[in-house]
DNA sequence: GGCGTTGTTCAAGAGTTCCTGAACAGATAG
DNA sequence: CTATCTGTTCAGGAACTCTTGAACAACGCC
C-alpha cells in the first residue's frame, strides 16, 4: 500500500474542499464526497473518518448533510451500510441555486422598489432616484442571468460535459461580436 | 426628512449586503458601496456611519478595503474629502475572479493530475483512475467556463447591461437545441 | 494657539463556525 | 449473552470573523 498515494489524494480531497468552501459550503463536504468519489468501492464511516484523519463524529454529521444535498448515498438501508458518491451533481447545483440564490435576490429586487416607490415621491432627498434604478436593474440581470443557468439541461455524464463545454464556448465566442 | 424613506434605504443596503456575503466579501462592504451609490453626493465617513449605525472605525476600515478594491474612490486627496462610489464594478468582479477563483481551480488541477500520475502506476489500488479522470475533466470544464466569463466585455453602463443580457438570453437560448 | 470635528489604529469583546471526545445506541460475531 | 465494532448525539473547546470603544493623529475654525 503505498504511502504516496495516500498523501496524494488527500492533497486532492483538500483542494476540492478549499474549493467549495469558497463556494459556500463546509470544506469537510467536499473532502468527504471526493474521497468517495475517488474510491472503487463503497466506503464506510469509520475508514473515510480514519483516512482524512477526522473524528468519526464529524464524519457522521456530514454524511447525514451529504445525503440530505443528494451528493452521497447509501448502498443499502442497512444502518451500518457503506457510502458512495452521486456522480451527477447539477442537480445538486441548480436546486442550491435556486433555492438560496434566488430568494436572496428576490429580497434585495424587492427592497430596492419598495424604496423606489418610496423616493418617488420625494425628488428632493439626499438621495438619487436614476442611481437606485440602476442598482435594480443590475439584479434584474443578474436574475436573468440566474434564471439562464437554471435553464440548462447539463449532461449528466463527464465525458459528454466536456463535449457541451466546448460547444458553450464557440457559441459564446460570437458574443465578443455583438456590443 | 421622511423617516420612512431612510428605513428602506437602509432595508436595500442591508440586502444588497446580504447578497454580497454570501459571495465571500463582508456585508459591511456592500452595505457601505449601496448607500453610497444611493446617495446623491459624496459623503463623508462619519455621515456613513451614522446612516448605518455602525462605529465610525468600522466604517473606516472598510473604507480602505473598498478604495483598495477600487469599489469606492475619494473626491479629492484630501484627507477629510468625502467618498463616492464607483458604479462600474464590472472590472473589479472579474478581476476578484481571476485571482481568488482561478487559483484555487489551478490548485486543485494540479493536485488531481499528480493523484492521477501516482495511481497510473498502482492499478490494484483502492482508488479508481476513471473517476479521478472525470473530476479532473470537471475542473478543467469549470476552468474553461471561467476563462469564458473573464473574457466577456461586459457594457459599462447599466442601460446597455439589461440590453446586453438580453441578447445573451436569446442567444443562449439556442444552447437548449444543442444536447 | 486652543477646540471641536473627522479619520486611523489596535486591543478586546461578542458571536459564529468547526471539530472533538465522551456517552450512548444499534448491530454483528463469537 | 458478552464483547466488539460502527454510527449518532451533544456539550464544550478552539479558532475565526465581525464589531466596538478608546486612544491617538490630522485637519479646520474661531
Amino acid at each position: 500500500m503505498s504511502e504516496r498515494l495516500e498523501r496524494r489524494v488527500l492533497q486532492a480531497c483538500n483542494a476540492v474542499g478549499t474549493l467549495n468552501e469558497y463556494w459556500g459550503f463546509k470544506s469537510i463536504m467536499g473532502r468527504v464526497w471526493t474521497l468517495l468519489v475517488l474510491r472503487r468501492r463503497p466506503t464506510a464511516q469509520s475508514e473515510v473518518a480514519e483516512l482524512l484523519g477526522v473524528s468519526k463524529s464529524l464524519v457522521s454529521s456530514t454524511m447525514t448533510e451529504l445525503v440530505g444535498y443528494g451528493l452521497v448515498r447509501q448502498v443499502s438501508e442497512h444502518r451500518n451500510a457503506p457510502y458512495e458518491a452521486v456522480l451527477d451533481i447539477w442537480p445538486v447545483v441548480t436546486d442550491v441555486l435556486r433555492t438560496r440564490e434566488w430568494m436572496l435576490l428576490e429580497t434585495t429586487r424587492l427592497a430596492l422598489e419598495s424604496t423606489r416607490e418610496e423616493l418617488r415621491d420625494q425628488p428632493d432627498s439626499p438621495y438619487d432616484l436614476e442611481r437606485l434604478e440602476m442598482l435594480l436593474s443590475m439584479v434584474c440581470a443578474i436574475q436573468g442571468l440566474l434564471r439562464l443557468v437554471l435553464s440548462i439541461r447539463m449532461p449528466g455524464s463527464a465525458r459528454a460535459l466536456a463535449d457541451w463545454i466546448k460547444s458553450v464556448t464557440e457559441l459564446i465566442g460570437n458574443l465578443r461580436k455583438l456590443p
